[in-house]
Formats: structure tokens, C-alpha cells, sequence
DNA sequence: CATGAATGAGAGTTCATTCAT
DNA sequence: GATGAATGAACTCTCATTCAT
């Protein structure tokens, strides 16, 4: 039973979020946060100090959703066709959320605030996909049913033009044809 | 024969756009490029009104870099795969040149400046390069060099995986085994 | 047998003494002193309204320190020289003890807060001042011990000598021979 | 013939200056700068960034309004008794002056701002306090007219307990006998 | 055309103070 | 009594923008 402040925290987070995600991150003020939330200024500044570390802990959390699911499937012995689809249906959806995507925000933040690796969670974010891939790319193969693959490559083909078609979307409307050619291209390399 | 003004204009955008490629689009003032023109407040709001407009000049003048180059080589009959040789080259450099690239701004400027299709320039700029390379995959193909592929999946590939790695670079530095695994790949697609 | 609330009074006092005598009156907020003893907002407000009331509390007990020692001595018929060594001695470690001053918050106090002489503790103090070495002096007269000196005058530079040396010794350290000079030169002039 | 610029610090300077000598330092916030002199909030800030600043750049002033009238007088071999006449009714009128001085401002300023000995205007105001007296009792020695005092002794009964009464000054109202007495007895220490 | 002083709007931030629990 | 969340006022500071010179 969390207190109450960190009620308030988790929904300054919320609207928040909301807020970075349709006007990136340097266009939303502290004050834009207090009229989304309903809170004073003061009430505010109680919980975050900044634009900045309201930023930092989305940021954060995010990064922290790891996808566990995966490895289960994979002890599981599931069928490495049906998990990339599974993924690649979903890389779609994400691809095309244009409201929920803070990729132009995440760029104006690092942009801005020049960290050095370790603590730059679009690095970590990139590692952790490339690592993902890597093991269940090898998953496939083992199993028979993706080719023999050039992982490195395939992978930064993977998370760049997913990338690059997210931060797309995030400006204009993005032709749902698109998201799905690049599926179709990744099924191809991969699959038998 | 260009004006005083002109050149003070040309001096401006020079000027301008390396702090837009340093800084993105919303972190740079008025003042900030006064203080790196040496222009007096007065003195440059005499050529411009806002960072906006600042801004939408250097995009256009990018945009209007067309590549007629290409078109006279396709004309001359030059080889195809000499041609793709050299364009990756270019890109490659692209995706490497963290201070030259304006990725971060321009998406900064389009998130805040909701436009419509028309006058967005990152529209006409993939509508452009879609082209581009629309034309030049089937010069190859008749050229007997190139595979017969399907062109708007390996366009949207080349496309946003090159604009998705030019984003990360304007963040982190980025091996340059990257731009090197995305050409690559385009090469085995295309070449035969 | 004082009740709970004068200890948590009296502990206000004494933390909220030490951060007067550290940065003044003004830059000490609630807030400060709330950090400084560990109570809650809303604790702190129950048992003073303002920094100001806090502060009147200090100085008031300050001026209720009254000697009476002093005149105990006098009609013991102590050593007039003997009880004036005494006197200074604690007027120099008092010079010099910046910690311990409350000079310049006293200053700034009265500075924001004109009052009528009736209720200026700094009058107070004057006032007491003088009559404490009056009687003192014409104590030391009479035993033929002190000069027949004119009273108001080695009055005014005993108190404001002294006055200015405490100032002083907030601010910057003060050489210990100057509170030494001060004394021997007060004694020069009293003493036969 | 000084710029446009140079006219509106002195003014802010000398506005700001009868603001620090009724309120103190702290006290006084930019806000109160802009309404006295009826500039702007940019305004302002366009010649200072602080009320730190401005406070800094007075005291500046003050500390370099060097006496150099003395030093010619004593070249010139006038009286040394007329030059203490004169210098100590100056001084008078100083103790009473409560409108212009900064003595409560200065020690508020530097209690905040806790700087080495070197920077601080204070202690060189001191020093030179003491130098300037140093020769002038020196001279007057020399000519015959002043006794021969334990210099450092004099000097800080001189320094301090003017210090004293001008602090007081700034508070309450001084009764016009109290500079009249110290001065009296700085005559009867030095004059023969 | 250019300068830089000045304006005014608005963001960031800090606190005294209140109040439900 | 005590806690700490919340309020709102006031202050600092930064800019885009204007304008007299």
C-alpha cells in the first residue's frame, strides 16, 4: 500500500507522458503539467523539481518493461515462426501509434542533456534490443526454422528502420503500408 | 549578382544551422544567434522575424538540393552498381556526421508546427527520395545489374533505416560498423 | 515542571539560534528550521507562526539575562578592579565569538521591523547597559579604586566599541589583540 | 562623454542605493530596483543580473572614494589638531546619518556571502582605516600637537566604536550627544 | 541598414501558510 | 499534537520583440 505522495507521482507521470508524447520535451512546461494534472505550482515542485526528472523516471520506466515473455517462450521450446510474428504484429501497432510514441521527445531530452553512455537509456534500449534479437534470432535458427543469418546486419536493419518509421510517425501520418512492408521484409530475411 | 542582404542572410543560416544541428531546434534563441552571427538584436530581426523562419529557409534550400546528377549519369548510361556504390558511400558519411545532421530539429520543429502534408518537408523529402530511388532501382533492373525486387519494400528499408540511424547519431556516437552492416544489406538486396 | 510543548519550544529556540547567528535574520526561512529540527511543517507552525515571533522569543530571553550578579558583588563590596577584570574577560571572549553573535540578525531584524523605542530590545539593552556600568562605575568611584571619569562618555565607548567589534567578528575573523587593545584601553581609563 | 548605458547604471546605482540604506540588503529584491526606477524587468537585467551585483558595484564605489585630501593637507604641513577637528566632525555626522548609510546592508551582504579576506570590502575598508589614521597620528606626533598614544589602541577605539554607533544609527534614532561624547574623547586621547 | 536600450509576457522556483488525516 | 500534501503569492530570470538614434 504505496503513500499517497506516490499516488500523485504516478499520475503526474501519466499526464505527464501524455503531454511530452503530443508536444515532445522541451515544449512542455512545468506550468502545461500543472493545469493537465489540476495541481499548483507548489504541489507540484512538492514532487519533481524539473521537466527534466519527471522525464527521467518515464524514461525509466519504460526502459524497465523487459520482455521476460520472451525467454519463457523460448524455454518453452514455442515455435520461433509464431513468436516473430507475434513480435513484428506488435513493432506494427507501435509503429503506427503515432499518440503514444516519445521518440521525438527521447531525442530532444538526450539532445539536450549530453550524457556519456552508461547513463543514456537510448543506448541501453538499443543494447537490450540488439541482445534480444540476437538470442532469439539464434533461437530460430537452432530450432530450423530461420535461415543462416548475418545477425549484426539483419538486427540493425531491424531496430533502425523501426526506429526511423517511428519518429516518422510521430510527425506525419504514416501509411499503414509501411510498417507492413518492413514486416514483410524482416519475415523474408528470416524465415525459411 | 546577390545583395549586401543576401549575403548577410546566406551568413545567418550558415550560422544558424550549425547551432540547430548542436542544439536542436527549440533550445536555439533569437539571441543565441545573435551572439554567434555578432549581429545586434535589431541587425537581424531586419532579415528575420523568428528561429521559424530562420529554420524553414535552411530546410528548404536542403530540399532543393535535388539530385540531378543522378539523372544525367542514368542518361549517359553509367553503371548501376558503380552508382549504388557511390550513393551508400554518401550516405554512409551521412549517417556518421553527427554535427552536420539537423534529424533532431527538424523533427522538433515538425512536432510543434503541426502542418499539413503539403508543406511539410520531411513529406516531400521521403516523397522525393522514394522517387529517386524508384527511378534509379529500375534503371538497374533494365540494366541488368540489379534484381528484380520488389521496390517499395526495399525503399522504405533503405529509407527509414538510413533516417533512424541518422536520429541515434545526432544522440550517441555510432559505429561505424552500422552504416556499414545497412549498406551491406542493401547491396545484397539490390546487386545481383 | 514545563510541559512537552516548552521542550519542543525551547529546542526550536536553540536550533533556530544557531541558524540566526549563521546566516542572519532574513535568509533563515521556516523551512530551515524545520530541516534543521527535524519537525514537519504543520509541527513547526503549531508551536510558532513566523521566523519573526521565533526570533523575538530569542531576543527577549537574551535581554532577560540580567546581572545580577553584578549587583550582588556591589553590595558584598567586592573588588571594583577585580569585578571589572571579570567584565572585560567575558567581553572579549564575546567579541570574538562569531558563532555565538546574534548581531548582524538583530540588526536586520529591527532593520525590517521599525518600532517604537518602547519595544526596541536593542534600546533595551542600551538602556540597561548604561545603568549597569553607571552603578558600576560610580561603585568603583566610591571605593576609590576607578577615576572620577565622566561617566557618559567611557559608557558610550565601552558599549559601542564593543558593539563594533561584534559586528566585525561576524563577518570576518577577528584578530584577537584587537578585543585585548579595546580592554586594556577601558581599563587605562578607569582604573587609577 | 559616456554612453547611454553608463547613465542608466549610475542611475539604477544611486536609486538602489537609497533602497539598500532603508532596507538592507535582502531585503530588496530586483522587483523594488524596477519599481524605483521605473524600468522594466528586461530592463534591468539588461545592466544587472542581480541585486548582488548592483550592491557589489556600490560598495565598490564607496571603498575607492579614497582620501587624498588628507594626505596633501599633511604635505602641505597644516595643523594636525584642525585636520582631527575636521575629520571627526565629518565623522559626526556620519554616526547620525542613519538615511545614508549601508552599515546594516553591508553586514547583511557579507554574512551571506562569506568571501575570503581578500575580497572583502569590509576588511579593506578596515585596513585602510587604520593606514590612514596610522600616518595622520604619526604626523600629528611629529608636529608637536598629539601625544604619544599606543597607536593601535587609539585606532580601534576610533574604528570600532564609530562602526558601533553607525549600526545603531541605522536602527534607531541616536541622541546627538553620544557622537559628541565619542568625539570628545578621541580629542582628549590624542590632543596635547 | 545597424545598434542596443527597453518592454512585457511568461517560465522557473521558493516559501509562508493551511488543512485533511 | 504531528505529518506532509497542497495552495498561492512573490521573486528571479529569460526572451521575443519593438523602437529611438
Amino acid at each position: 500500500m504505496g503513500k499517497k505522495g506516490d499516488d500523485t507521482k504516478r499520475f503526474i507521470k501519466e499526464k505527464a507522458r501524455a503531454l511530452f508524447a503530443k508536444k515532445g520535451f522541451k515544449n512542455v512546461t512545468m506550468k502545461d503539467i500543472c493545469m493537465e494534472t489540476g495541481l499548483s505550482r507548489g504541489g507540484l515542485y512538492r514532487h519533481y523539481d524539473s521537466t527534466h526528472e519527471i522525464f527521467s523516471e518515464i524514461i525509466d520506466s519504460l526502459m524497465n518493461v523487459q520482455d521476460d515473455e520472451l525467454s519463457e517462450k523460448i524455454k518453452r521450446g514455442d515455435s520461433a515462426a509464431q513468436m516473430l510474428h507475434e513480435i513484428l504484429e506488435r513493432y506494427k501497432q507501435e509503429m503506427m501509434d503515432s499518440a503514444g510514441s516519445l521518440s521525438v521527445a527521447i531525442y530532444e531530452f538526450y539532445s539536450e542533456n549530453q550524457l556519456s553512455g552508461e547513463e543514456n537509456a537510448l543506448l541501453k534500449q538499443y543494447l537490450y534490443s540488439v541482445d534480444m534479437w540476437k538470442n532469439f534470432i539464434s533461437y530460430g535458427i537452432q530450432q530450423g526454422e530461420f535461415r543462416n543469418v548475418d545477425y549484426e546486419e539483419i538486427i540493425d536493419i531491424i531496430v533502425f528502420s523501426y526506429q526511423g518509421v517511428r519518429m516518422f510517425s510521430t510527425i506525419l501520418p504514416v501509411d499503414e503500408q509501411i510498417p507492413q512492408r518492413i514486416v514483410n521484409h524482416i519475415k523474408k530475411m528470416l524465415l525459411i
